[in-house]
DNA sequence: CCAACATTGGTGACACGTCAACTATTTCGC
DNA sequence: GCGAAATAGTTGACGTGTCACCAATGTTGG
């Protein structure tokens, strides 16, 4: 291996603050999400994917690309949320392997109390602390890191 | 509750880049630990903290202030990575209650191995897509949001 | 001194995510 | 058609994080 290109003072700056916030935001919307709900984020972000749809059921696969996520994952969540009512399984009469996921009145009306308060608080920890300029450059900095990034969907 | 404050459609847009690219960027952080070494980032961070100490050993609740853990969560990861061989518990002779994890030859190996390749990572993931000036926006913008956050530590 | 209280750390139950292996169905090449 | 390969989803084991509770030791006020 090459020699390496230690960070210097002011990039080992950047990149714990960097850590620093996104770590403690994330735990920030977890508690708040916890104190506010019933719901856990991945629960959250499952309901507003349903939600998202015209027939409030989507298959699972189709289900994963949306939220990018692995199957097994979805999988093993959706048999979480079922316990809890949010949602149900259905029958796919077109595919015999497949499988519907919809959300239930109960996973409507969690998500319909849950989402202003998560939005709020977005708002607050993050968009009223940015400025119009601040915000944008977040934007830009994202897209620019995501581009090179190699993900395996 | 007052009216909702809904994101705007630039909000969302900001909001939904920033969250992906941090998922993501974790989630290369980790596969790239896991692939080039025995490592996971938890434990990564650990041995850090442990290297970063002059004698090699801290006490448990000093090292959970310095990683910003819960006591119980370090007292799991330790328990694991005591049985790798990767840090030993050691009595604490001035308190009772207390005890030392410190470092192991192994541990300080595994380290020296893992570092160079995780921070060319974030070298070539983050400051090589990043001008000096988008550095400095988002240590800056970090800085921001850290700001009001209110962290129960 | 000794009974409350605080502090240090550990433990068990559970939620969550990943990986690898599995079952059941569909599709496709011949 | 039919067997191989692809696809849909499940499952179990394990690492990891949180929470609530516990044990042991130390500290402190009467």
């Amino acid at each position: 291996m090459a020699k390496t290109r230690w960070l210097t003072d002011e990039q080992q700056c950047v990149w714990r603050t960097y850590l620093l916030m996104s770590k403690r935001l994330n735990a920030a919307l977890v508690r708040q999400m916890q104190a506010d709900s019933e719901l856990s984020i991945a629960d959250f972000e499952v309901l507003v994917a349903l939600t998202d749809t015209p027939e409030g059921r989507v298959r699972y696969a189709e289900l994963a690309r949306i939220l990018t996520w692995e199957k097994s994952r979805l999988s093993h969540q959706v048999a979480r949320m079922q316990k809890r009512g949010l949602v149900e399984r259905r029958a796919c009469t077109e595919d015999g392997r497949g499988a519907y996921v919809a959300i239930t009145e109960r996973g409507r009306k969690a998500i319909e109390q849950a989402a202003p308060k998560h939005v709020e608080t977005v708002q607050q920890l993050v968009f009223d602390k940015l400025s119009d300029d601040e915000a944008k450059q977040l934007q830009a900095i994202s897209a620019r890191i995501l581009e090179g990034l190699d993900c395996p969907d």
